[in-house]
DNA sequence: GTCTATAACCTGATAGAC
DNA sequence: GTCTATCAGGTTATAGAC
Protein backbone atom coordinates (compact mmCIF):
# COMPACT_ATOMS: atom_id res chain seq x y z
CA UNK A 1 0.00 0.00 0.00
CA UNK A 2 1.36 3.23 -1.18
CA UNK A 3 1.64 6.31 0.83
CA UNK A 4 -1.45 8.45 -0.45
CA UNK A 5 -3.58 5.30 0.06
CA UNK A 6 -2.61 4.77 3.55
CA UNK A 7 -2.99 8.77 4.13
CA UNK A 8 -6.56 8.49 2.20
CA UNK A 9 -7.36 5.44 4.16
CA UNK A 10 -6.39 6.85 7.46
CA UNK A 11 -9.09 9.91 6.18
CA UNK A 12 -11.62 8.30 5.57
CA UNK A 13 -11.30 6.38 9.11
CA UNK A 14 -11.38 9.42 11.08
CA UNK A 15 -14.13 10.79 8.85
CA UNK A 16 -16.29 7.79 9.58
CA UNK A 17 -15.18 8.30 13.35
CA UNK A 18 -15.90 11.56 13.17
CA UNK A 19 -19.31 11.99 11.09
CA UNK A 20 -20.53 9.12 13.96
CA UNK A 21 -19.76 11.68 17.16
CA UNK A 22 -20.77 14.73 15.24
CA UNK A 23 -24.13 13.16 14.70
CA UNK A 24 -24.43 12.09 18.23
CA UNK A 25 -23.40 14.64 20.21
CA UNK A 26 -23.70 17.79 17.53
CA UNK A 27 -20.30 19.99 16.96
CA UNK A 28 -19.75 21.68 20.52
CA UNK A 29 -19.88 18.89 22.45
CA UNK A 30 -17.61 16.55 20.67
CA UNK A 31 -13.99 16.91 21.08
CA UNK A 32 -11.02 16.13 19.18
CA UNK A 33 -9.78 13.74 21.72
CA UNK A 34 -13.23 11.83 21.14
CA UNK A 35 -12.50 11.60 17.57
CA UNK A 36 -8.80 10.38 18.14
CA UNK A 37 -9.55 8.29 20.92
CA UNK A 38 -12.62 6.71 18.84
CA UNK A 39 -9.94 6.09 16.18
CA UNK A 40 -7.13 4.51 17.90
CA UNK A 41 -4.66 7.79 17.43
CA UNK A 42 -3.88 10.56 19.13
CA UNK A 43 -4.74 14.16 19.63
CA UNK A 44 -2.06 15.56 17.23
CA UNK A 45 -3.23 13.23 14.54
CA UNK A 46 -6.28 14.44 13.85
CA UNK A 47 -4.64 17.82 13.27
CA UNK A 48 -2.03 16.29 10.38
CA UNK A 49 -5.19 15.07 8.49
CA UNK A 50 -7.46 17.96 8.58
CA UNK A 51 -6.02 20.59 10.34
CA UNK A 52 -8.64 22.16 12.40
CA UNK A 53 -11.63 20.96 13.83
CA UNK A 54 -14.01 23.05 11.86
CA UNK A 55 -12.34 22.22 8.37
CA UNK A 56 -13.24 18.05 9.79
CA UNK A 57 -16.55 19.26 10.61
CA UNK A 58 -17.40 20.73 6.98
CA UNK A 59 -16.15 17.52 4.97
CA UNK A 60 -18.61 15.42 7.58
CA UNK A 61 -21.19 17.90 7.09
CA UNK A 62 -21.23 17.42 2.97
CA UNK A 63 -20.94 14.06 3.22
CA UNK A 64 -24.56 14.12 4.75
CA UNK A 65 -25.83 16.48 2.45
CA UNK A 66 -24.82 14.54 -1.04
CA UNK A 67 -26.06 11.49 0.66
CA UNK A 68 -30.04 12.70 0.82
CA UNK A 69 -30.26 15.70 -0.84
CA UNK A 70 -30.09 15.46 -4.65
CA UNK A 71 -31.99 11.71 -3.91
CA UNK A 72 -34.80 13.75 -2.88
CA UNK A 73 -34.68 16.92 -5.73
CA UNK A 74 -34.90 14.03 -8.04
CA UNK A 75 -37.67 12.40 -6.63
CA UNK A 76 -39.89 15.61 -6.51
CA UNK A 77 -39.40 16.47 -10.13
CA UNK A 78 -40.46 13.17 -11.60
CA UNK A 79 -43.82 14.99 -13.01
CA UNK A 80 -45.82 12.16 -14.67
CA UNK A 81 -45.66 10.33 -11.28
CA UNK A 82 -48.66 11.01 -9.11
CA UNK A 83 -47.76 13.53 -6.36
CA UNK A 84 -48.99 10.69 -3.69
CA UNK A 85 -46.55 8.40 -5.21
CA UNK A 86 -43.46 10.90 -4.98
CA UNK A 87 -44.16 11.88 -1.47
CA UNK A 88 -44.19 8.53 -0.24
CA UNK A 89 -40.72 7.86 -2.35
CA UNK A 90 -39.57 11.11 -0.40
CA UNK A 91 -40.05 9.74 3.19
CA UNK A 92 -39.09 6.57 2.32
CA UNK A 93 -35.78 7.67 1.52
CA UNK A 94 -35.51 9.96 4.51
CA UNK A 95 -36.68 6.97 7.01
CA UNK A 96 -34.08 4.61 5.63
CA UNK A 97 -31.69 7.40 6.06
CA UNK A 98 -33.00 8.54 9.84
CA UNK A 99 -33.49 4.67 10.82
CA UNK A 100 -29.73 4.04 10.78
CA UNK A 101 -28.89 7.77 11.94
CA UNK A 102 -31.78 8.49 14.46
CA UNK A 103 -29.88 11.77 15.84
CA UNK A 104 -29.86 13.03 12.58
CA UNK A 105 -32.69 14.88 12.36
CA UNK A 106 -31.59 16.44 15.81
CA UNK A 107 -28.34 17.00 13.84
CA UNK A 108 -29.21 18.84 11.29
CA UNK A 109 -31.57 21.15 12.77
CA UNK A 110 -28.79 22.36 15.39
CA UNK A 111 -26.66 22.62 12.86
CA UNK A 112 -28.88 25.22 10.80
CA UNK A 113 -29.15 26.98 14.51
CA UNK A 114 -25.28 27.25 15.27
CA UNK A 115 -24.73 28.35 11.61
CA UNK A 116 -26.85 28.95 8.73
CA UNK A 117 -24.17 31.05 6.94
CA UNK A 118 -21.89 27.79 6.79
CA UNK A 119 -24.67 25.94 5.86
CA UNK A 120 -25.60 28.31 3.07
CA UNK A 121 -22.05 28.22 2.23
CA UNK A 122 -21.86 24.79 1.67
CA UNK A 123 -25.08 24.70 0.06
CA UNK A 124 -23.79 26.50 -2.62
CA UNK A 125 -20.28 25.19 -2.96
CA UNK A 126 -22.45 21.89 -4.01
CA UNK A 127 -24.71 24.34 -6.21
CA UNK A 128 -28.10 23.02 -4.87
CA UNK A 129 -29.71 25.86 -5.21
CA UNK A 130 -29.54 26.06 -8.47
CA UNK A 131 -31.26 22.66 -7.99
CA UNK A 132 -33.15 23.35 -5.84
CA UNK A 133 -34.68 26.36 -8.02
CA UNK A 134 -35.18 23.72 -10.64
CA UNK A 135 -37.30 21.63 -8.23
CA UNK A 136 -39.68 24.39 -6.83
CA UNK A 137 -40.34 25.84 -10.44
CA UNK A 138 -41.02 22.13 -11.24
CA UNK A 139 -43.61 22.24 -8.83
CA UNK A 140 -45.00 25.53 -9.24
CA UNK A 141 -45.22 24.32 -12.90
CA UNK A 142 -47.45 21.74 -11.75
CA UNK A 143 -49.60 24.38 -9.56
CA UNK A 144 -49.50 26.63 -12.80
CA UNK A 145 -51.26 24.15 -14.75
CA UNK A 146 -54.41 22.80 -11.86
CA UNK A 147 -52.13 19.73 -11.21
CA UNK A 148 -51.61 20.73 -7.47
CA UNK A 149 -53.27 23.28 -5.45
CA UNK A 150 -51.11 26.13 -4.85
CA UNK A 151 -49.80 26.18 -1.06
CA UNK A 152 -47.11 28.53 -0.26
CA UNK A 153 -43.63 26.69 -0.65
CA UNK A 154 -42.71 27.27 2.72
CA UNK A 155 -45.68 25.90 4.15
CA UNK A 156 -45.03 22.40 1.83
CA UNK A 157 -41.63 22.59 3.62
CA UNK A 158 -42.87 22.76 7.23
CA UNK A 159 -45.74 20.25 6.54
CA UNK A 160 -43.42 17.93 5.50
CA UNK A 161 -40.47 18.04 7.66
CA UNK A 162 -42.89 18.63 10.85
CA UNK A 163 -44.56 15.38 10.44
CA UNK A 164 -41.48 13.63 9.23
CA UNK A 165 -38.59 14.95 11.99
CA UNK A 166 -40.97 15.00 14.88
CA UNK A 167 -40.90 11.13 15.81
CA UNK A 168 -37.10 10.85 15.40
CA UNK A 169 -36.76 14.65 17.08
CA UNK A 170 -38.77 13.23 20.40
CA UNK A 171 -37.65 9.47 19.91
CA UNK A 172 -36.15 9.18 22.86
CA UNK A 173 -38.74 11.22 25.12
CA UNK A 174 -42.32 9.56 23.66
CA UNK A 175 -40.13 5.69 23.69
CA UNK A 176 -39.75 6.45 27.46
CA UNK A 177 -43.30 7.56 27.82
CA UNK A 178 -45.31 5.25 25.76
CA UNK A 179 -43.27 2.87 24.05
CA UNK A 180 -41.32 -0.52 25.86
CA UNK A 181 -38.78 -1.29 23.38
CA UNK A 182 -37.47 0.16 20.21
CA UNK A 183 -39.34 -2.20 17.83
CA UNK A 184 -42.26 -0.58 18.84
CA UNK A 185 -41.26 2.52 17.66
CA UNK A 186 -40.07 1.00 14.22
CA UNK A 187 -43.43 -0.41 13.99
CA UNK A 188 -45.22 2.85 14.66
CA UNK A 189 -43.00 5.02 12.64
CA UNK A 190 -44.61 2.70 9.38
CA UNK A 191 -48.12 3.14 10.99
CA UNK A 192 -47.22 7.03 10.88
CA UNK A 193 -45.64 6.72 7.53
CA UNK A 194 -49.37 7.02 5.44
CA UNK A 195 -50.48 9.69 7.80
CA UNK A 196 -47.75 11.88 6.65
CA UNK A 197 -48.37 11.16 2.84
CA UNK A 198 -51.94 11.63 3.26
CA UNK A 199 -51.62 15.19 5.45
CA UNK A 200 -49.42 15.80 2.13
CA UNK A 201 -51.53 14.58 -0.35
CA UNK A 202 -54.58 16.99 1.10
CA UNK A 203 -52.93 19.77 1.19
CA UNK A 204 -51.79 19.63 -2.50
CA UNK A 205 -54.54 18.42 -3.90
CA UNK A 206 -57.77 18.91 -2.31
CA UNK A 207 -59.93 21.79 -1.96
CA UNK A 208 -59.35 23.67 1.48
CA UNK A 209 -60.62 26.99 2.91
CA UNK A 210 -57.72 29.44 2.63
CA UNK A 211 -56.03 32.24 3.90
CA UNK A 212 -54.85 34.32 0.86
CA UNK A 213 -54.02 37.30 3.12
CA UNK A 214 -50.66 35.87 2.90
CA UNK A 215 -48.62 36.08 -0.52
CA UNK A 216 -45.21 35.94 -1.51
CA UNK A 217 -42.98 36.19 -4.26
CA UNK A 218 -42.34 32.47 -4.23
CA UNK A 219 -45.46 30.65 -4.72
CA UNK B 1 -35.20 45.56 52.67
CA UNK B 2 -34.34 42.43 55.07
CA UNK B 3 -31.59 39.75 54.40
CA UNK B 4 -33.84 37.44 52.98
CA UNK B 5 -35.59 39.64 50.15
CA UNK B 6 -32.14 40.66 49.04
CA UNK B 7 -31.94 37.15 48.77
CA UNK B 8 -34.57 36.05 47.13
CA UNK B 9 -34.16 39.23 45.06
CA UNK B 10 -31.30 38.35 43.63
CA UNK B 11 -31.98 34.84 43.52
CA UNK B 12 -34.12 35.71 40.91
CA UNK B 13 -32.16 38.19 39.11
CA UNK B 14 -29.82 35.30 38.65
CA UNK B 15 -32.53 32.94 37.23
CA UNK B 16 -34.04 35.28 34.87
CA UNK B 17 -30.41 35.43 33.24
CA UNK B 18 -29.81 31.98 33.40
CA UNK B 19 -33.40 31.10 31.87
CA UNK B 20 -32.43 34.00 29.12
CA UNK B 21 -29.08 32.28 28.83
CA UNK B 22 -29.80 28.58 28.98
CA UNK B 23 -32.69 29.28 26.05
CA UNK B 24 -30.41 31.21 23.60
CA UNK B 25 -27.57 28.68 23.66
CA UNK B 26 -28.63 25.36 26.06
CA UNK B 27 -26.97 23.81 28.82
CA UNK B 28 -23.47 22.59 27.63
CA UNK B 29 -22.51 26.26 25.59
CA UNK B 30 -24.01 28.22 29.12
CA UNK B 31 -21.25 28.65 31.15
CA UNK B 32 -21.39 30.33 34.25
CA UNK B 33 -19.30 33.24 33.67
CA UNK B 34 -22.08 34.30 31.20
CA UNK B 35 -24.49 34.26 33.79
CA UNK B 36 -22.76 35.80 35.95
CA UNK B 37 -21.38 38.63 34.05
CA UNK B 38 -25.15 38.97 32.57
CA UNK B 39 -26.37 39.54 36.23
CA UNK B 40 -23.76 41.47 37.02
CA UNK B 41 -21.60 39.57 39.92
CA UNK B 42 -18.87 37.21 40.27
CA UNK B 43 -18.41 33.40 39.64
CA UNK B 44 -18.13 32.32 42.68
CA UNK B 45 -21.03 33.99 43.86
CA UNK B 46 -23.61 32.02 41.74
CA UNK B 47 -22.35 29.30 43.17
CA UNK B 48 -23.60 31.12 46.87
CA UNK B 49 -26.99 30.95 45.52
CA UNK B 50 -27.18 27.56 43.32
CA UNK B 51 -24.55 25.70 44.48
CA UNK B 52 -24.26 23.78 41.36
CA UNK B 53 -24.66 24.57 37.50
CA UNK B 54 -27.11 21.45 37.35
CA UNK B 55 -29.00 22.82 40.28
CA UNK B 56 -29.39 26.17 38.56
CA UNK B 57 -31.04 24.26 34.74
CA UNK B 58 -33.44 21.94 36.70
CA UNK B 59 -35.11 25.47 38.74
CA UNK B 60 -34.97 27.18 35.08
CA UNK B 61 -35.97 23.99 33.53
CA UNK B 62 -38.96 23.84 36.09
CA UNK B 63 -40.11 27.26 35.36
CA UNK B 64 -40.43 26.69 32.04
CA UNK B 65 -42.98 23.80 31.77
CA UNK B 66 -44.81 25.38 34.63
CA UNK B 67 -45.43 28.56 32.18
CA UNK B 68 -46.97 26.54 28.96
CA UNK B 69 -48.18 22.72 29.84
CA UNK B 70 -50.52 22.99 32.96
CA UNK B 71 -52.25 25.87 30.14
CA UNK B 72 -52.38 23.22 27.30
CA UNK B 73 -53.59 21.04 29.62
CA UNK B 74 -56.74 22.95 31.01
CA UNK B 75 -57.68 24.00 27.15
CA UNK B 76 -57.66 20.54 25.34
CA UNK B 77 -60.28 18.96 28.62
CA UNK B 78 -62.72 21.43 27.61
CA UNK B 79 -65.21 18.41 25.97
CA UNK B 80 -68.03 21.44 25.89
CA UNK B 81 -65.92 23.46 23.42
CA UNK B 82 -65.18 22.38 19.36
CA UNK B 83 -62.19 20.89 19.27
CA UNK B 84 -61.21 23.27 16.56
CA UNK B 85 -61.32 25.94 18.54
CA UNK B 86 -59.63 24.57 21.66
CA UNK B 87 -56.64 23.73 18.97
CA UNK B 88 -56.39 27.16 18.08
CA UNK B 89 -56.63 27.99 21.84
CA UNK B 90 -53.53 25.81 22.25
CA UNK B 91 -51.86 27.01 19.24
CA UNK B 92 -51.83 30.54 20.23
CA UNK B 93 -50.78 29.70 23.93
CA UNK B 94 -47.52 28.29 22.22
CA UNK B 95 -47.41 30.76 19.61
CA UNK B 96 -47.19 33.58 22.22
CA UNK B 97 -44.95 32.46 24.20
CA UNK B 98 -42.62 30.59 21.66
CA UNK B 99 -42.78 34.74 19.99
CA UNK B 100 -40.99 35.57 22.69
CA UNK B 101 -38.74 32.67 22.75
CA UNK B 102 -37.74 31.93 19.33
CA UNK B 103 -35.16 29.47 20.75
CA UNK B 104 -37.49 27.81 22.95
CA UNK B 105 -38.45 25.00 21.11
CA UNK B 106 -34.95 23.74 19.75
CA UNK B 107 -34.36 24.46 23.80
CA UNK B 108 -37.14 22.18 24.71
CA UNK B 109 -35.87 19.19 21.87
CA UNK B 110 -31.98 19.47 22.95
CA UNK B 111 -32.90 18.72 26.55
CA UNK B 112 -35.35 16.17 25.49
CA UNK B 113 -32.36 14.54 24.11
CA UNK B 114 -29.71 15.70 26.18
CA UNK B 115 -31.35 14.30 29.62
CA UNK B 116 -34.70 11.87 29.29
CA UNK B 117 -34.45 10.94 32.72
CA UNK B 118 -34.10 14.40 34.30
CA UNK B 119 -36.99 15.56 32.35
CA UNK B 120 -39.23 12.42 33.56
CA UNK B 121 -38.22 13.32 36.78
CA UNK B 122 -38.97 17.25 36.80
CA UNK B 123 -42.45 16.16 35.34
CA UNK B 124 -43.41 13.78 38.40
CA UNK B 125 -42.08 16.58 40.76
CA UNK B 126 -44.41 18.95 39.11
CA UNK B 127 -47.16 16.07 38.76
CA UNK B 128 -47.72 16.38 35.07
CA UNK B 129 -48.10 12.50 34.36
CA UNK B 130 -51.10 12.75 36.68
CA UNK B 131 -52.63 15.60 34.67
CA UNK B 132 -51.46 14.46 31.67
CA UNK B 133 -53.58 11.00 32.43
CA UNK B 134 -56.66 12.90 33.30
CA UNK B 135 -56.44 14.75 29.73
CA UNK B 136 -55.40 11.60 28.07
CA UNK B 137 -58.55 10.11 29.36
CA UNK B 138 -60.68 12.73 28.72
CA UNK B 139 -60.05 12.91 24.43
CA UNK B 140 -60.02 9.08 24.41
CA UNK B 141 -63.38 9.57 25.97
CA UNK B 142 -64.62 11.46 23.47
CA UNK B 143 -63.18 9.51 20.88
CA UNK B 144 -65.64 6.65 22.38
CA UNK B 145 -68.23 8.82 22.40
CA UNK B 146 -67.67 9.36 18.61
CA UNK B 147 -67.12 12.65 18.82
CA UNK B 148 -63.43 12.59 18.11
CA UNK B 149 -62.37 9.99 15.40
CA UNK B 150 -59.91 7.28 17.23
CA UNK B 151 -56.46 8.33 16.76
CA UNK B 152 -53.59 7.09 18.16
CA UNK B 153 -52.05 9.47 21.12
CA UNK B 154 -48.50 9.63 19.54
CA UNK B 155 -50.25 11.01 16.47
CA UNK B 156 -51.80 13.35 16.95
CA UNK B 157 -48.96 15.01 19.10
CA UNK B 158 -46.71 14.35 16.50
CA UNK B 159 -49.41 16.51 14.06
CA UNK B 160 -50.09 19.12 16.45
CA UNK B 161 -46.12 19.86 17.76
CA UNK B 162 -44.25 18.63 14.15
CA UNK B 163 -46.61 21.57 12.66
CA UNK B 164 -46.12 23.99 15.23
CA UNK B 165 -42.65 23.75 16.03
CA UNK B 166 -40.82 23.38 12.89
CA UNK B 167 -41.19 27.02 11.63
CA UNK B 168 -39.33 28.11 14.55
CA UNK B 169 -36.88 25.42 14.69
CA UNK B 170 -36.10 26.61 10.98
CA UNK B 171 -36.35 30.25 11.30
CA UNK B 172 -33.00 31.17 10.82
CA UNK B 173 -32.63 29.02 7.80
CA UNK B 174 -36.18 29.85 6.25
CA UNK B 175 -35.65 33.54 6.79
CA UNK B 176 -32.31 33.66 4.96
CA UNK B 177 -33.08 31.68 2.13
CA UNK B 178 -36.66 33.01 1.77
CA UNK B 179 -37.90 36.19 3.74
CA UNK B 180 -36.41 39.50 3.97
CA UNK B 181 -37.23 40.21 7.37
CA UNK B 182 -38.70 39.19 10.92
CA UNK B 183 -41.91 40.90 10.24
CA UNK B 184 -42.26 38.56 7.15
CA UNK B 185 -41.91 35.57 9.17
CA UNK B 186 -44.48 36.81 11.97
CA UNK B 187 -46.66 37.41 9.13
CA UNK B 188 -45.99 34.07 7.58
CA UNK B 189 -46.63 31.97 10.95
CA UNK B 190 -49.92 33.71 11.14
CA UNK B 191 -50.58 32.72 7.66
CA UNK B 192 -49.40 29.03 9.02
CA UNK B 193 -51.80 28.91 11.84
CA UNK B 194 -54.92 27.60 9.97
CA UNK B 195 -53.15 25.13 7.99
CA UNK B 196 -52.26 23.40 11.37
CA UNK B 197 -55.92 24.21 12.93
CA UNK B 198 -56.99 22.40 10.06
CA UNK B 199 -54.83 19.48 9.65
CA UNK B 200 -55.63 18.91 13.52
CA UNK B 201 -59.40 19.17 12.89
CA UNK B 202 -59.21 16.88 9.71
CA UNK B 203 -57.48 14.26 11.36
CA UNK B 204 -59.54 14.34 14.57
CA UNK B 205 -63.27 14.55 12.84
CA UNK B 206 -62.97 13.26 9.00
CA UNK B 207 -62.88 9.96 7.61
CA UNK B 208 -59.69 8.94 5.85
CA UNK B 209 -58.24 5.98 5.26
CA UNK B 210 -56.57 3.99 8.23
CA UNK B 211 -54.27 1.80 8.77
CA UNK B 212 -55.22 -0.34 11.78
CA UNK B 213 -52.29 -2.70 11.98
CA UNK B 214 -50.91 -0.98 14.31
CA UNK B 215 -52.65 -0.69 17.56
CA UNK B 216 -51.16 0.30 21.00
CA UNK B 217 -52.66 -0.16 24.59
CA UNK B 218 -52.62 3.64 25.28
CA UNK B 219 -55.64 4.12 22.84
C1' DG C 1 -23.00 37.91 51.16
C1' DT C 2 -19.51 39.12 48.01
C1' DC C 3 -14.99 39.28 46.83
C1' DT C 4 -9.85 37.39 45.22
C1' DA C 5 -7.16 33.63 44.45
C1' DT C 6 -6.63 29.29 43.01
C1' DA C 7 -7.38 24.36 42.31
C1' DA C 8 -8.04 20.79 38.94
C1' DC C 9 -9.26 19.89 34.61
C1' DC C 10 -10.51 20.09 29.68
C1' DT C 11 -10.25 22.33 25.16
C1' DG C 12 -8.04 23.18 20.21
C1' DA C 13 -3.73 23.78 18.25
C1' DT C 14 1.38 23.73 17.45
C1' DA C 15 6.54 22.73 17.69
C1' DG C 16 9.83 19.56 17.27
C1' DA C 17 11.91 14.84 18.14
C1' DC C 18 11.99 10.45 15.84
C1' DG D 1 3.42 10.15 9.57
C1' DT D 2 3.10 9.67 14.35
C1' DC D 3 4.67 10.60 18.68
C1' DT D 4 5.65 13.65 23.34
C1' DA D 5 5.57 17.91 25.33
C1' DT D 6 3.58 22.09 25.69
C1' DC D 7 0.89 26.43 24.94
C1' DA D 8 -2.77 29.59 25.77
C1' DG D 9 -7.22 29.60 26.75
C1' DG D 10 -11.44 27.99 28.57
C1' DT D 11 -14.42 25.39 32.15
C1' DT D 12 -16.74 24.27 37.10
C1' DA D 13 -16.01 24.61 41.69
C1' DT D 14 -13.96 25.77 46.24
C1' DA D 15 -11.23 27.98 50.12
C1' DG D 16 -10.69 31.79 52.69
C1' DA D 17 -10.23 36.98 53.33
C1' DC D 18 -13.18 40.86 54.32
Amino acid sequence: MSAAEIHDNMEARILKAAKSLFIEKGFEETSMSDIAANVGINRPGLHYYFRTKDKMFHAVFEDIILSIVPKVFTILMQQERPIAQRIEEVVNAYYSLFLQNPNLPMFIIREMNRDVSQLVETATRLHLPDRLKEVTDSLQEEMAHGKLRRVPLPFLFYNLYGLLVMPFLTQNFVTSIYLDNEKTFVEMLNAWKPYIVLQMTTLLTCDMPRDDSFSTPFL
